[in-house]
DNA sequence: TATGTTACTGACCAGTCAGTCAGTAATCCA
DNA sequence: TGGATTACTGACTGACTGGTCAGTAACATA
């Protein structure tokens, strides 16, 4: 980006890049107080601007809302995507690989900030929840069942599979993040989010039971 | 309860029951809407009173909100540590039943409003948190760890099951609730939460990797 | 029935905030 | 350089709501 000179003025005009700033300040604040409690001073104000510009750029704070979740609620799946189309390994090597990347989209900051947002607010917003049922919950599980139906053909995964990973495993990593975001600053020996992704893959892939060695079969 | 003859004035004096009627009207408005959007107009409507008495019972919003929360957790947490208490079986089978227990609770929509309000409004009341971090969740993984560390003693669970039982199974099933109660009425074959237990069973104890039918042991 | 007590009401107040718009200043262009 | 254009500002308004309190009506007691 090619930042122009220092501000001399009161202000500057700068109407290409304002949206993606208001937007962004949204997701921040919005994030920290929930769609009630955050001011549209606020807003403007952690952009730069003042309150009535974000009227020439959208319509309403609802606007606004609805904008912003679907900006980043875009580019979450189509990372998923692209990374499904372009593997061609054993789909326990998929599975694996899926989980990682997910945990760590869903551990940023500002994704724990937005699927928070998406719990909380969205029955006020029928809009936006049809919309992230329609282009998110579904595709994201169509592509885990593919996965999974791609396991259980070349005998890696139970049938029972088709009814536990693509409903559980998104909610398990969903969760996990929210109450680290909640409750990891009050507990000393929470585990790193690296950490937590190895558990999760070693319940996803071989659940609790203890078996005789014998039975055990090299990870993927 | 001895309901009094039907009103005849304007009101009915009933000081006894007015606190708890009043929690119970905060905790279906409180979820519906969530802290800022709700009005004390409505959750006293709610209660059949006027908004003045609701200032006779409770200092302010923040106290109505808190007094909610407490009292509703309380009740949960002993219900599952009284069953832990009087079970003799085998680990498994003691977890199996904490689960259908825990789950059974979740799923009560009262329930599925307060996980969500907690989740959505704690970081706004840095004092319930800290309540709910000590009293609910920690006395509840303290809970599982008894359990899974009984397992891990007899043999039944593998020793990683300390790291995945006690912070994921909470986290999976009050998260599946969340999003039964968001999206169930968009999905046509969301499975019944009957169906959903034994599907989280399955993944519990047996995970999702196929196994040589030798292997398999008998269910708890 | 009269008198005292108190649970309860609802109009009111003071503060807040989404949304407006008249005016200002940055930038463009002749 | 100055006139036209428009991005931007921020004081303002109207609607709303947490919290108050003077007054009212239900009940108790005699």
């Amino acid at each position: 980006m090619p930042e122009k000179p220092a501000p001399v003025g009161r202000f500057r005009r700068r109407p290409e890049a304002r949206p993606e700033e208001l937007l962004e300040a949204a997701l921040t604040v919005f994030g920290e107080q929930g769609y009630r409690a955050t001011t549209l001073e606020e807003v403007a104000k952690r952009a730069g601007v003042s309150k009535g510009t974000i009227y020439l750029y959208f319509a309403s704070k609802d606007d606004l809302f609805r904008a912003m979740v679907e900006k980043n609620v875009v580019a979450m799946i189509e990372l998923a995507e692209t990374r499904v189309r372009e593997h061609t390994g054993t789909a326990s090597a998929l599975l694996d690989s899926m989980i990682r990347t997910m945990w760590s989209a869903l551990s940023r900051s500002e994704m724990v900030c937005l699927t928070r947002l998406v719990q909380s607010e969205l029955p006020q917003f029928p809009e936006i929840q049809r919309y992230y049922w329609e282009h998110v919950i579904q595709r994201h599980r169509r592509l885990l069942r593919t996965i999974v139906e791609r396991g259980i053909a070349s005998g890696e995964f139970r049938p029972e599979t088709l009814a536990i990973v693509p409903t559980m495993v998104p909610s398990l990593m969903v969760h996990l993040n929210h109450v680290r975001a909640l409750f990891g600053g009050l507990d000393p020996d929470a585990p790193t989010p690296e950490a937590q992704v190895e558990s999760i893959l070693s319940l996803v892939f071989e659940g609790i039971r203890q078996r005789p060695t014998a039975s055990r079969r090299k990870q993927a």
